[in-house]
DNA sequence: TCCAACATGTAACCGGTTACATGATTCA
DNA sequence: TGAATCATGTAACCGGTTACATGTTGGA
């Protein structure tokens, strides 16, 4: 949804072509935001379709026409509202704990070296964001838009933030990982090698032991008590 | 992708059915993925087709049958295979960043309102973490696998870590915002007052200042970067 | 000569979400 | 009486990705 959102919000800064706007999302909002081009073209012609834009063709001969969106009244309002309303937190998805979480069957060093390679990614997308940094003040002053190159440069330092910590978090388990006993890691279990050989109950009983009739840590729990609550200062 | 890597994963501790599955992932994975039941069922479809996991019925008169699902040899060697594979880097979806880079056309206060129930919303979820924590421990000792529970700990302590550097950076962007101009906020900015009507150039022009030919900042070449270099200390 | 930039799209696919359906048992 | 638990699914939809199609101009 926020696609559409996104499209406004660069229109709303100047009328442009699908092809402009891809620009647009590479140079400024890469870093937390992607789109591919034939994303775009559908999302402008859905906008279209509900008037928050309007297009007029700019006649070319000798390459495709230009089709110029600009921003309606309708699209301008649509955006103000959605701007102002508290964002819904994003399910997090992160393939990397996946493979922390049952890790515990690979040889201890696998693990650990998994582990290294998550850093050096972080690390080497980190290195990327002096150039975006960059981007955001040149923007300011090629469009004459200091001011939104303030909030710009905000965005700019979340991702960072962010990638601060993940690097800072993956050393630290690294080092805990060091410091465990190679024994219980790799495929094979000791617990599982004296007990009796597991069966289709076994699943069962962990569960009944685990949550004791007690009400569970759901996903959907989570999201009703985060978007529940959004009856704070803004209104 | 990961989804079946992780049921794999939970079917290597214990042959279960899907609905078991569900609840697993809903009290020990929930903080950092979610599975839809209705996903897991045909997942697990599909695992079967591909001989990574095989089921047998157990006959049940009063309710639906148990469909008990066990990982094969060959599920295992892939899981383990899979696990060792380093993490492909996430594409960031931010919903709220699009909302504070495009936040200068609202009142200064109302974007400040966007970070603060952003703040709120962190705070909640990190609320529930200590149960999450309470929960690797608790399986760790109903299933005999202490060793398994140290990692899954790691796991939350991401999660608690992600957060807290969230809510820095938004308590620090609030502050700075704080500090900000007034005036150069809200729908109407000054300099398109003064200036002449914006015209169906202006965008190609900005482009043209801000990338003078320069290899741009792309998506795909961040994923270049990070995925070609994949050269260290995992093979 | 060949690739990048310009400029538009369509179609297939894929992972995930939401809604709907069925039906017994147990507990408040 | 009505909700929750057990236990299975199907179908529609939705946002996003990948692949494919077309065709000119200008520069290495």
């Amino acid at each position: 949804m926020s696609l559409k959102y996104a499209l406004l919000g660069f229109l709303n800064y100047y009328p442009m072509t699908g092809y402009e706007l891809k620009k647009f999302f590479d140079t400024s909002v890469a870093h937390f935001w992607n789109a591919e081009q034939s994303q775009i073209y559908s999302a402008l012609k859905q906008l279209e379709g509900e008037d928050l834009v309007e297009m007029h063709v700019e006649a070319q001969t000798d390459r495709p026409n230009r089709k110029v969106y600009s921003i309606t009244e309708d699209g301008r309002n649509e955006l103000l509202e959605w701007l102002a309303t508290p964002a819904e937190p994003e399910q997090v998805r992160e393939p990397l704990l996946i493979k922390l979480f049952f890790g515990r069957v690979l040889p201890r060093e696998r693990l650990i070296a998994v582990m290294h390679s998550q850093v050096a990614d972080l690390r080497r997308i980190a290195e990327t964001y002096g150039e975006a940094m960059e981007m955001t003040h040149k923007f300011g002053v090629a469009a004459g838009m200091e001011k939104d190159a303030q909030v710009w440069a905000l965005t700019v330092e979340a991702s960072i933030a962010h990638h601060r910590a993940g690097i800072a978090w993956a050393e630290d388990a690294i080092a805990k990982l060091e410091r465990m006993d190679d024994d219980g890691f790799g495929a094979s279990y000791p617990k599982e090698e004296d007990n009796p050989p597991v069966d289709a109950r076994a699943a069962r009983t962990i569960l009944e032991m685990v949550t004791e009739g007690k009400p569970q840590l759901r996903a959907s729990t989570l999201a009703a008590r985060t978007t529940k609550g959004d009856d704070h200062d803004n209104d």
